[in-house]
RNA sequence: GGACCAGUGGCCUAGUCUGGAUAGGGCGACGGCCUUCUAUCAUCUGGAAGGAGAGCCGUAGGUCGGGGGUUCGAAUCCCCCUUGGUCCA
């Protein structure tokens, strides 16, 4: 039943207005004791030639209809208030009979990210990518569209031979097993080396530079022993890939990549899109789109980053013929993204408007920027390792007498929901701290806290033994905080297209934390299994639909929803 | 030099796209309540100690970075300035 439909045209009867307009205009007042729908008066002020106020009331007096409850005059606004059991059938039964998300959007979408670089292991900054990118591909999934996650792998470049070069210096024939270290780890090692060791001596500067030339003459040496090392790096990187939940389904290699778009470049100059420079660059002139005049190929015709973006999503149409592809990188690539989506309009590629740069800020600690080659980072493993092991304190702390095993599953899924609701909980576009002893918490705006109110349900439900009966006498729901919990379950749904239309996956954190609270308010003011069966019947029902909301919102951004905890 | 992003109580943050009712949360502080479905002791119509806390409520705390403009109405839209971050040349 679309209530909305219904006061509008309500109120179109009584005004000049169009139906459509009524319904853009309605909205939902800030507190829900004001009702469910408001429709402002304000814009029939000048028409009418009275005050808001007046015609608020006269409205009241004159409008009434079926499912409508009660209509209140208050102040300019008209607030509608839908009868509690109607409301409350409407919303429940669309969740318990599964026909949320019935409406496919049906598109073909790639999401890339977190595209790391193979000289070193995962850090803070890939966490945050990588479950912004997983949580939109869910969200992106959940409203129809057919979802594929790939990525880019950087293993090329002077970066990466610093690592090669440090090790061909100083790492004879250790190898990880040797060490005993996390693959990735191992050679991220020789990357904080190199730094240090090119301080005493900078003339490493110049041989990494010569070794990266090497490389691109295709020198068999140096070859096999990048081949060596970034298996290595691959290796421990996608380890922590599968913790964190990613499932990449293909990735592009920088290596496979980066001369590709030279010829794309070149037909486009034949075309006229692009220009060459007196000095023999071939250049995009953009400043009618402020972004400056952009060099496609050096004057000595080799390409530049974004040369190869090009010859990428080229080779990704051709595996995918995606519609949409959204980039998930960090916010230092604004730049480059407005204009790589630029020349894919100029190039008039199908999905070029549906390109997306999903820019996320960066991660800081409390003593500053991280870098790399100073180790002054929080490793992404370490993150991990640290979350669980603080969760499983926290269950040990409880249950004494749980076994080894219930206890690491515990922790686990506690730990991990604290760490993936952390970064997720934030608008992506802020940069933030990352301060370890704030973040570490179980406690207010947690995942944990999430779960614990599913887990309270569990609990109840437990209890109570039985399935729970589905004909409901939906006139038993009429307490003030049971009508917030049908509101916000009847919010979901929007939330969540919202959420995907828009690449806010903090929405969806949002309204699960809104959800959960408005859950522990009822809980603690009201009993369920010791009331009469009538009530006790609808309350079951609701807490019910509420659990099944919390595990489908928790599943979007990739967290366990536990039955105890 | 130019461009982009951000600035909301001590700290963190939602709301800004799509203007609307008292700016919503969390952390920290103080005070209370309550108990993953009704604990324990005692006992009779009521009462009590201690511990514990992934829970609930209340209190204090605000020039929505500053200024101007548009509007019946601005955290939200426009302009200028400022601070921080980032990028381009």
């Amino acid at each position: 039943m679309d209530f909305k439909a219904k006061i509008a045209d309500a109120i179109a009867k009584e005004t000049t207005l169009e139906q459509d307009t009524i319904i853009t205009l309605l909205e939902i007042p800030p507190d829900p004791t004001m009702g469910d729908y408001a429709f402002p008066c304000f814009s029939l002020a000048k028409e009418m030639k009275k005050t808001p106020v007046a015609i608020a009331e006269e409205l009241a007096k004159k409008i009434s209809f079926k499912t409508i409850a009660k209509i209140e005059a208050k102040g300019p606004y008209l607030n509608f208030f839908i009868d509690k059991a109607v409301l409350a059938e409407t919303i429940l039964t669309k969740i318990q009979k599964k026909k949320l998300f019935v409406e496919k959007k049906k598109e073909i979408s790639l999401v890339e990210g977190p595209g790391p670089n193979t000289n070193k292991p995962l850090h803070l900054g890939h966490i945050r990518n990588g479950l912004i990118t997983t949580t939109t591909l869910n969200l992106l999934k959940k409203i129809g569209h057919e979802v594929h996650h790939v990525d880019i792998i950087n293993d090329r470049g002077i970066h990466i031979c610093k690592s090669m070069l440090a090790y061909q210096k100083f790492g004879k024939d250790d190898t990880p097993e040797k060490s005993r270290m996390k693959s990735d780890h191992f050679v991220g090692k020789y990357y904080v080396l190199f730094s240090q060791k090119a301080k005493e001596d900078p003339s490493l500067e110049e041989e990494a530079k010569k070794m990266l030339v090497k490389w691109e003459q295709g020198d068999k040496e140096i070859r096999a022993l990048w081949r060596k090392m970034n298996a290595w790096a691959c290796k421990g990187m996608f380890e922590t890939y599968k913790k964190l939940g990613l499932n990449v389904e293909k990735a592009y290699y920088e290596s496979n990549t980066y001369q590709l778009g030279k010829s794309i470049i070149m037909q486009g100059l034949r075309d006229g899109l692009f220009k060459e420079r007196d000095d023999n660059a071939i250049v995009v002139d953009l400043t009618d789109k402020k972004l400056d005049e952009k060099i496609l190929l050096r004057p000595d015709g080799t390409s530049v980053y974004i040369t190869q973006d090009i010859g990428m999503i080229n080779e990704r149409y051709k595996d995918f013929a995606m519609d949409r592809m959204v980039y998930v990188v960090a916010n230092e690539q604004n730049y480059h993204f407005n204009v790589l989506f630029e020349i894919f309009k100029l190039l008039k590629y199908p999905f070029a408007e549906k390109c997306y740069h999903l820019s996320y800020g960066m991660v800081a600690l409390p003593e500053g920027k991280m870098k790399s080659r100073e180790g002054t980072v929080v490793d992404a493993d370490d993150l991990i390792k640290d979350m669980i092991a603080l969760a499983r304190e926290e269950v040990k702390k409880r249950y004494a007498s749980l076994d080894e095993k219930e206890v690491e599953k515990r922790a686990e899924m506690i730990g991990m929901a604290g760490l993936r609701f952390f970064f997720l909980k934030y608008d992506a576009a802020k940069d933030f701290v990352f301060n370890p002893k704030e973040s570490l918490s179980f406690e207010g705006e947690t995942g944990p806290y999430v779960q614990y109110a599913y887990a309270r349900i569990c609990s109840i439900l437990e209890k109570h033994g039985k399935s729970v009966s589905e004909k409901i006498y939906y006139a038993s729901l009429k307490e003030e905080e049971e009508r917030n919990l049908i509101n916000l379950l009847g919010k979901f749904e929007n939330v969540v297209y919202s959420a995907a239309d828009h690449y806010k996956p903090h929405l969806i954190s949002r309204y699960l934390l809104d959800l959960a609270q408005s859950f522990n308010e009822y809980y603690h003011k009201h009993q369920i299994l010791k009331e009469e069966d009538d009530v006790k019947e609808a309350r079951l029902f609701l807490i019910v639909c509420v659990k099944d909301i919390l595990k489908q919102g928790l599943a979007l951004l990739g967290i366990d929803a536990p039955e105890k905890m």
